[in-house]
DNA sequence: ATAATACGTCAGCTTTGTTGACATTCCAAG
DNA sequence: CTTGGAATGTCAACAAAGCTGACGTATTAT
């Protein structure tokens, strides 16, 4: 019984295929809630999740041209052309040809972009609020660095050039 | 400055608008670290995300029903349907008429069934134990604390369902 | 001059979700 | 025993959001 401990008093127990598990589906169950307000808000106005990627992005690195966006999101420039013409027909993102080079298009959110994006971030905000404050600040720590240890290097990438931005 | 602490030596600056930005993007980038192994497995196969969802609760529930998986996924009967016929036609679940109840299909996996779902959760729980080994178990105990506050409440349902079968 | 880059766009395909409608089978209550 | 409702399956049609491939057009770099 007890299978495959190495040693006794074993400090992996945190290891096993159980704990994993739990982990994964936590995972799982997780993401849907981190994702349901914000859905919810961008169903109302025949958005999805991609516009909302898309509106988070440019408010984080406001300016930033359409490859950068593209190498943030992972997705091919046609998948994100589609999201983006509608954002800019609608008048929430606006595009500036760029000084320097001027094949570079640099992206903004309008008045009404920025409005957007507080609505999504605050409905996010206040579910992270929440589950932070009931966990604790130990938790949010522990939580933060299972997370960053669970990326792929070039999600690691993506994640600390954004960190390097203000924060 | 430092506007908006109510006390000074504030013991609730890990819930600033920054840090709780932090764990958004970091959540949003550790998803896609997460899905990556299985994706990479499935796409060989002409299978899906949907597939991989379908497989795993099956194999945690040998039995279970099929409005019990879809209350589970969360998904239409149309939506899950589709999938599974489709790991019938290819041997991979198999489904009995229940005997106290016969309008209900009881869902299992076949052999070939229980092979993919090892190879996916292999590779699942693989990268989990690396984050988890590197992060530490004091950082698992906190991951898992957030992530179980930030679901909602049916879905905490449902997780704490499964967590009561075996574990 | 020519090549490479950044961007946009057309066309077509896939996966996975959605509604709505309808048939079948079966349990249970009257 | 009939009938209502539950569980399931299936058809059709559609949408969101990803993909590939091809092509055009500025613009910059070599």
């Amino acid at each position: 019984m007890e299978g495959g401990g190495r040693e006794t008093g074993n400090p992996l127990l945190f290891l096993t295929d159980e704990q994993l598990r739990k982990g994964i589906e936590a995972m799982f169950f997780a993401y849907r809630g981190f994702t349901a307000d914000p859905d919810r808000i961008l169903t109302d106005m025949a958005y999805g999740r991609a516009h909302h990627r898309a509106v988070h992005f440019i408010h984080r690195s406001p300016g930033g041209t359409v490859n950068n966006l593209l190498a943030i999101l992972g997705v091919t420039k046609q998948s994100l052309n589609r999201v983006l013409r509608a954002l800019m027909e609608d008048g929430l993102v606006r595009s500036e040809v760029g000084k320097r080079d001027k094949r570079e298009r640099h992206l903004y959110l309008t008045e009404d972009g920025e409005a957007l994006e507080r609505k999504l971030s605050d409905a996010q905000r206040d579910r992270m609020r929440t589950a932070y404050r009931a966990a604790g600040p130990e938790a949010v720590t522990g939580f933060r660095q299972v997370l960053e240890a669970m990326m792929d290097q070039d999600m690691r990438n993506r994640y600390d050039a954004l960190k390097d931005l203000k924060g």
